[in-house]
DNA sequence: TCAGGATCATACCTGTTAGTATTCTGATCT
DNA sequence: AGATCAGAATACTAACAGGTATGATCCTGA
């Protein structure tokens, strides 16, 4: 019992020092940030932040990691589902997106400061991210098959696909213009457009 | 005569530093890379450097300007030209998808290295992304107007074409497996998909 | 051959920051 | 009350890297 509760306070020192570290990265970058002025903003100092992460790259690779695992888990529940190829791209691509809103800080920072991943991560962030154009690779494929889509390379619809919703992260701004939902609908709509889907409107 | 010839000659030795020090920022980060290792690759030193740019942020500041100048040009080139909306915006995607290969590096270095451009740069690439993404938007309204476009929100639309073509600079490699002239093709045609363009096939 | 200036290298300084050895504190148990 | 120990802070080190003062070299023109 004390140590499950030992347990758990450890997770959530953890968690507030990635929070702090996550925004301080987006922030300023990476090399910009300063482990000190991670443990300043938690008014904690640096040996606190040492005694719970190897070294400032584990910081980095947590946070990358997590920004493209929760990108997997949106792509694969809808990989998954039953449904035609259409309504699973429209699964996809919305819960892909949402992904993205909400874990945009993670997803920038992964971006811009991949080359200084850990090794472990970085081979780790590089498999979900190759198994996420498969399954869109895939839900392409069979959309092509039963005649729903019309596009002429699989791959780069993909990469097009893919990269119009990883892009959000350089633009999308919470209390925009649109709302999530509106943002995440749009989104659909486009990728259907792109992966040549005929529409009656 | 004199003076032009080492004028010359200044703007060669610039040309040369903006290349390695572009390779290495491209490679190993911006605040992966020091000085040193620029002025080894050239095989002069450091001060050699400080001879021809202020300081460190200078060369960054230079090599994203650059970058964003070229698609700046595609972009302005066919949204200047004569003809209906569909065609100025396949002119504009090709060109644009085009100066996103050429200018890999640069793209890449500009956006993972954003924060740490000087100030005046800074302002200048917003400029020249705003009036890019300006341009693209006023053709794609136009294409709506004329009915050959079909989307529900402008700057959506604007953004998805804009993503997927930037986007480029994460995934493209020299010698890949299709050619420049296929891949920048393809994107055309996705991006007229995505423009929800009515195509016969 | 020599004067003079432009160009570049050597050698140095200095601030910064990742990472750590040591010390302190305070809660828990006997 | 006193012993023990986990957890956290103080204070330090070491090395790196941006930037520069100074001196060497080389080209140009007479």
């Amino acid at each position: 019992m004390r140590s499950a509760m030992r347990e758990e306070i450890a997770r959530l020192k953890r968690e507030r020092i990635l929070e702090e570290a996550r925004d301080l990265f987006f922030e300023r970058g990476y090399q910009g940030t300063t482990l000190d002025a991670v443990a300043k903003r938690l008014e904690v100092t640096k040996p606190f932040i040492y005694s719970h992460f190897e070294n400032k790259a584990a910081l980095l690779g947590e946070i990358s990691e997590r920004g493209t695992v929760r990108s997997h888990e949106a792509v694969s529940r809808a990989h998954n589902r039953q449904g035609d190829p259409k309504e699973r791209i429209i699964a996809a691509i919305n819960e892909f997106s949402q992904a993205v809103i909400d874990n945009r800080a993670n997803v920038a920072v992964y971006f811009r400061e991949q080359q200084y991943l850990p090794e472990s991560s970085a081979r780790k962030v590089d498999r979900l991210r190759a198994e996420i154009d498969e399954m869109l690779a895939a839900l392409i494929r069979q959309g092509i098959a039963t005649g729903q889509f019309h596009v002429r390379d699989v791959g780069m619809a993909t990469l097009a696909v893919g990269g119009m919703v990883s892009w959000m992260f350089t633009w999308h701004r919470p209390g925009g213009r649109l709302s999530d939902e509106q943002v995440c609908a749009n989104m659909v709509d486009l990728a259907l457009n792109t992966l040549g889907v005929h529409t009656e409107d």
